[in-house]
RNA sequence: GCAGCUGUAGCUCAGUUGGUUAGAGCGCCUGACUGUGGAUCAGGAGGUCGGUGGUUCGAGUCCACCCAGCUGUACCA
């Protein structure tokens, strides 16, 4: 067609695009395990599911109206026929505020509600870092209450436990209104430091990877990289950089001397390797002690808000019996976000693992949320009270793999009934039906079966448990039609790369019987629960 | 966006100071071993060396620009 000589290929070429990835039956199976998990706990605290679509106005979701040139930096957008700007969700906390502005009138206040499903950043990918991602969200719309916060902190403590994560992450919780009431102190109040709040809140996000000396520079001048790119400071005085130092610095406090847990929260505490004198000791951290210490440090009435509420959320967390090892006060985080206006909280993975190449991978955070007040009131005017919390669910499943939590191993394929003779596709078919009426899974061979050592390689790459062979020598018995049934499993356990070819074909013989061919399916499911293909409650 | 590194077959990589028809291993396909996954053996397909332009008698190799990927950094509402 095309008589452009200079034409190269009319091929196109198949490519992924960046960011993005396919997901085969393991991960999919493993994340399917994995959701059901999340889900049993979020309905055993009440939340109900609702869904929205993926795509939303783009006004929904708080994100200014596209640049002309540039419509897609962050979210994917595109205009409608009516003009009218739609983006593709970043996360699932906007668009459920729309929802509950939308439908206010028919909700039962407060409206508790969870779901998962897919949101869209047009950002620069990295390793564990999409531009499509999966998230499982809950929330709860119209609680003021701190209760409904704790209650968020328990529920991201549960779901990691019956993850069988147990011991192996910590949430750790801290409230907006002490870094607000913080640079409420330092002078940076009012609308017109809005920006300057923005860079410190930025900078401070960063404390876990930069280090205070990183965000220091970010709060002050400036930073300049490895590679030589500077970063502008928010150009703050030595003066109001300290308070900042103090709360972001500031470690999660011990148990004082002479003070006594009671056994099932010396079971749950995070121990900390302190030094007396000399002498280094694990001693328990004690949510309470962290409050306490930070008490009237700043003429903030602000910030003495924000330690009442984590009071609160400790308190309530110690009642349900939530050690520090689980529920975690910590100043140091933040989040990004700067729509939070109370008590944050984030779900860290405490444990390190190497990668591929044997380098140190931390997972860090896979999950968080707070409080966001003003989110719903962006729709109706009127402030709702919100608090919520989101769990990556793909980076979390990474983490799952590495502790070999979660199976994502291939699922045993089908039994293939192979065809000997192609005249007799009926009868072939009719094993398979019998087979599939059990509740098994099997396929007859539909690839050309001339050569049938083509049948076995591909039941080999279906990880095939087991395949059906009938030819002329089975169905001419003497004493009546067999079926061989050959496994594959014990086959590849007896194959030996160093034998040849008889002494292979010897081995091979071992791993298969003959069986009546009316007893083809008790044989098979026999065979399928040997080698825990299926379990017992699984045959029907 | 900024910076550094990389780009040769499906994958992992060789390719000498520029020199004929660009190689290997693995994988893939076909066949042999009369109806058995593996091993073995015999064949085969697959690359305008990321793209374009330049220097040169001659470029996978040198130069410029562009593109893509990776890593760091920024942005992430």
């Amino acid at each position: 067609m095309n008589k452009n000589p200079k034409q190269k290929s009319n091929k196109i070429k198949a490519r992924l695009p960046r960011g993005l990835a396919d997901r085969g039956p393991a991960e999919l199976a493993a994340t399917r395990e994995m959701i059901e998990k999340i889900r049993a706990v979020y309905e055993r605290y009440g939340f109900e599911a609702v869904e929205t679509p993926a795509i939303e106005y783009t006004d929904a979701l708080g994100k200014f109206l596209p640049d002309q040139d540039r419509p897609n930096e962050g979210v994917f957008s595109f205009q409608d026929d009516d003009e009218q700007w739609l983006s593709l969700r970043y996360d699932l906390t906007a668009p459920l505020a729309r929802y509950v502005a939308e439908n206010f009138q028919h909700l039962a206040l407060p409206y508790r509600s969870y779901r998962y499903g897919w949101v869209f950043r047009n950002e620069k990918p990295g390793p564990g870092r999409f531009r499509q991602f999966m998230q499982f969200d809950a929330d709860t719309v119209g609680a003021a209450s701190v209760a409904a916060d704790a209650e968020m902190c328990m529920l991201a403590a549960d779901t990691m436990e019956e993850l069988g994560l147990r011991r192996q992450y910590v949430v750790k919780v801290n409230s907006r209104k002490l870094l607000d009431g913080i640079l409420d102190f330092i002078g940076l109040s009012g609308e017109d430091n809005f920006y300057r709040r923005l860079i410190v809140l930025r900078a401070v996000d960063k404390y876990d990877r930069l280090g205070w000396a990183g965000v220091k520079q970010l709060l002050g001048d400036g930073r300049q990289d490895e590679s030589g790119d500077f970063t502008k400071g928010a150009g703050l005085s030595e003066e109001q950089i300290a308070p900042i130092q103090y709360l972001l610095t500031r470690p999660p406090q011990n148990l004082q001397e002479g003070e006594e847990l009671p056994s099932w929260e010396a079971a749950d505490a995070l121990y900390y390797n302190f030094k007396f004198g000399n002498d280094p000791a694990r001693v328990p951290i004690r949510n309470s002690r962290t409050i306490e210490t930070l008490r009237g440090h700043f003429n903030s009435p602000l910030f003495e808000q924000g330690l009442d509420e984590l009071d609160e959320i400790a308190a309530l967390a110690y009642r349900a019996r939530y050690g520090s090892a689980r529920i975690l006060v910590d100043t140091s985080v933040v989040r990004g976000l700067e729509y939070y206006t109370g008590p944050v909280y984030e779900a860290e993975l405490t444990f390190e693992v190497k990668d591929e190449k044997g380098r140190l991978v931390r997972f860090g955070s896979v999950a968080g949320g707070g409080r966001y007040d003003g989110l719903i009131a962006r729709f109706t005017g009127q402030k709702v009270p919100a608090t919520g919390f989101s769990i990556g669910v793909s980076r979390l499943l990474a983490a799952l793999q590495h502790t070999g939590k979660i199976q994502v191993k291939p699922q045993p394929g089908p039994v293939i009934v192979t065809v000997m003779d192609k005249e007799r596709m009926g009868e072939y078919q009719g094993m398979v039906k019998e087979l599939r009426d059990a509740g098994i899974r099997a396929e007859l061979y539909l690839g050309n079966p001339k050569n049938f050592p083509n049948q076995l390689k591909y039941a080999d790459k279906r990880n095939s448990p087991c395949v059906v062979i009938q030819g002329s020598d089975e169905r001419h018995r003497p004493g009546g039609p067999v079926v061989t049934v050959k496994d594959l499993m014990l086959g590849s356990r007896l194959s030996d790369k160093d034998s040849d070819r008889a002494e292979h074909l010897r081995r091979q013989s071992g791993a298969q019987m003959i069986v009546p061919r009316e007893h083809l399916v008790p044989a098979i499911i026999q065979l399928l629960l040997q080698n825990r293909v299926i379990e017992t409650d699984q045959i029907s």
